[in-house]
DNA sequence: GGCATATATTTGCCTTGACAAATATAATTC
DNA sequence: GAATTATATTTGTCAAGGCAAATATATGCC
């Protein structure tokens, strides 16, 4: 455990005024008002639709079809709990499981009609109004710079292992 | 022309990059990596914590004895969660449930010596070390403008309401 | 080819947290 | 001061996601 150097001395002491909170903890809530805006707003439109069934559908848009294990990584989520979403999605009408091609254990998921649609037409717009809001408080610039700050600590982690 | 690319309308287009996530999935994969961080950290010292169990320590050595409502607002937590958790720590010994003195609906939540032990040569320790090689990739000016960026955020949103 | 190992999907099990109902007690209103 | 309303905690229920086992198929090695 090298570099312990900086602020070892006082035990909570990442913060100096009383009552701001972690950066952790800035983090957890920043995430969840944007789950329950988007969430709000897709509801308002009607649409019955999860975050991460939300995030299914973009990602199916964006990567066209794929494999449900390249999807559950796109989305970061458990292949099990993926299946389980899928069924969802698919029971909704707005996505397709077919055999894939080449490999036989593996599946082809795509947007249905009905799913690309709906994402056109109303999903994509939700997300937009509601990111829309939430990066009003930045000006561009620093909007690019917290996208870099973040990046930047996300690579640092995964540089850890 | 048909939308088939990504929905990218944003006033001021920062990623239009292919692969770059968007602001929501970074937040997501920034706050999973802490979390799952920390709770590695607690684990190789021999802690068995988890991280909301790390947080409630953190906020009950911050705060003092607080009624668990108190807490629980604290750590953005539910409060039947929250009921749950002060089961566990207190089953391990971490802290204390106590009759509050004025009301006798609430609690008087507190850490006990063990827990108060724990949290300072162990657990902070750990959420420490975790936090400080994650921000050793952002100088200090950085990081006090990524907190800042993420406070405006989260003011715009919950202005919004 | 035949076997060991790796991967894709599904399913079962478990824990967590949100939400709502139940209970106890406080606070407010009339 | 009795009745209504609000709050603190607990408990039940549910959906979600992580993990591990089961199954099917691919891939690599001999």
């Amino acid at each position: 455990m090298p570099g312990m150097k900086q602020n070892d001395l006082t035990p909570t002491s990442v913060t100096n005024e009383p009552d701001a909170p972690s950066l952790g903890m800035l983090i957890t809530m920043v995430r969840s008002e944007i789950v329950r805006a988007i969430e709000a707003e897709l509801a308002s439109q009607g649409l019955d639709l999860s975050f991460t069934q939300y995030l299914i559908l973009k990602k199916s848009q964006q990567l066209g079809a794929v494999s449900a294990t390249e999807l559950a990584r796109a989305v970061e989520l458990d292949g099990g709990a993926m299946t389980r979403q899928l069924d969802q999605l698919e029971r909704k009408g707005y996505l397709r499981r077919s055999p894939h091609e080449q490999d036989r254990r593996a599946l082809r998921i795509e947007l249905t009609e009905a799913g690309s649609t709906i994402w056109q037409n109303t999903a994509s717009v939700c997300s937009q109004r509601v990111m829309n809001a939430a990066q009003r408080s930045l000006n561009p610039a620093e909007q690019a710079q917290l996208h870099d700050y973040l990046e930047r600590m996300l690579q640092a982690f995964r540089d850890k292992n």
